[in-house]
DNA sequence: GTCGTTGTAGAACGATCGTTATATCTAGCA
DNA sequence: TGCTAGATATAACGATCGTTCTACAACGAC
C-alpha cells in the first residue's frame, strides 16, 4: 500500500482554509487557487479531496454549521436557565471563531438564493436551532404552549444582535452583546 | 443636439435590474452581461452610464438602502406608537419589494468584508436606522435614558425575524412576522 | 530493493469575466 | 436636409476561473 494520510482530517483542514477565505472575501472570492494557497497546498491537492468546487463549498458550509452547532452542545450540565443563556450566548459573535463562522453563514446566506443545496442546509440548521432553543425554554420554566414563540423571539434577538455586530464590530463589543441578550432574557423567561 | 435621455432615470432603471439579479444570484452573479440582459440592454449601454462594475454595484447598494429608508419615512402622521410600529413593520420582508431589498442587503453584507466601501455604506445606514428608531421610541413614551437600549432590542428583533424569514419564507408568512414584532413591542414600550 | 498505489504539483484548456475600443444608429439643430 | 454628439451595439483583449490531464514523489506490500 502507498503513502497514506488521514483523508478526513485533510478535508477538514482544507475546509477550514476555505472558511477563512469565505469569511474574508465572500464565497465568490473562494476560488480553488485562493483556497489552495490559504491552506498551503495547490489546486492539485484540492481536487484530490473534493471532486469539484461545489463539493468543497458544500462541505465547508456543513462543517461550519456543525461547528456552530457543537458550540452549544456541551451546555447541559448547568441549571436549565444557565443552559439556555449559555446556548444563546454561544451563538453570538463574541470571539474570533464565532465571528468567522457567522461570516461564513452570512456569505452562504447570500448564495442560498441561487443554490437550493445551500438553502436546504441552512434552513435545516435553523430549524434545528429552533427546536433546541424551544426545548431549553421549556426546561427553563416557560409555559410549553407559547415556548415556540418565546424561542423565536430569543433567536431573533440573537440573530439581530449578531448581524449588527458583524456590520459594526466596534460598536458591539462582547459585553454589549451579552447585555443585549440578558435584557431580552429578562423580559419573559426565568 | 443629439438624442437625449433622462440619464438619472436610466441609471436607476439599470440599478433596479442589478438589484433583481443580486437578489436572485448574489453579487457574484451580477456580471455586466447578466445585468445588461436583465435590464434589456447590452454591456455597451451599461458602461455608458457606469464607469465600471464597482460603480454600478455601489450605486445599486445606495439605491437599495435609500429605498428601504424611504419605506419608513412617510410615517409621521400617525400617533407616536403607531408610527414606531409602522417604522419597524416596514423593515420586515413582508412583501416582494421588501424581500428584494433585504436580499440585496444580505448579499452586500457578505461582500462588505472584502470591500470597505460597501461596509461603510451599510454601517452608516444601520446607524441611521438606529437613531431614527431611538427617536421614535422616545416619542412613544419610553424613558430617554434607556431609549437606545430599547431601540437596539427592537431592531435586533426585526433583523432576526427578517433573517429567518428570508431563509425560511414558508415558515414566516407576513402575519407571523407581524405577530413577532407585536410581541416584542408588547414587552416594554407602549 | 522493486512495484503499485496514493499524494502532490503544475501545466494546459475552454469558458467567462471586466474592460476597452470601434462601429452604427438616432434625434435635435443649422 | 445634412451635421453632430450622445446613445447603443458589438467585437476583441487580457486576466482569471473551474476543470482536466500528466508527471513526479513518497510510502507500504512483497
Amino acid at each position: 500500500m502507498p503513502k497514506t494520510v488521514d483523508a478526513v482530517a485533510r478535508r477538514e483542514e482544507l475546509a477550514a482554509a476555505a472558511a477563512r477565505v469565505i469569511a474574508r472575501s465572500g464565497v465568490a472570492g473562494a476560488s480553488m487557487r485562493e483556497v489552495a494557497t490559504e491552506a498551503g497546498w495547490t489546486t492539485g491537492t484540492l481536487v484530490h479531496y473534493f471532486r469539484n468546487r461545489h463539493e468543497l463549498l458544500r462541505f465547508t458550509l456543513e462543517t461550519s454549521l456543525e461547528r456552530r452547532r457543537r458550540r452549544r452542545a456541551v451546555r447541559d450540565s448547568h441549571d436549565p436557565f444557565s443552559a439556555l443563556r449559555a446556548t444563546l450566548h454561544d451563538a453570538l459573535p463574541t470571539d474570533d471563531d464565532a465571528r468567522l463562522h457567522w461570516n461564513v453563514t452570512i456569505a452562504f446566506c447570500a448564495q442560498a438564493g441561487g443554490d437550493p443545496d445551500f438553502a436546504t442546509l441552512q434552513r435545516d440548521a435553523y430549524r434545528d436551532v429552533r427546536s433546541n432553543v424551544t426545548a431549553r425554554v421549556i426546561a427553563a420554566g416557560h409555559p410549553a404552549s407559547s415556548a415556540d414563540i418565546e424561542a423565536e423571539r430569543l433567536i431573533a434577538v440573537v440573530d439581530g444582535v449578531a448581524l449588527q455586530a458583524l456590520f459594526d464590530p466596534e460598536s458591539w463589543p462582547p459585553e454589549r452583546q451579552s447585555a443585549a441578550l440578558d435584557a431580552a432574557l429578562a423580559n419573559r423567561v426565568g
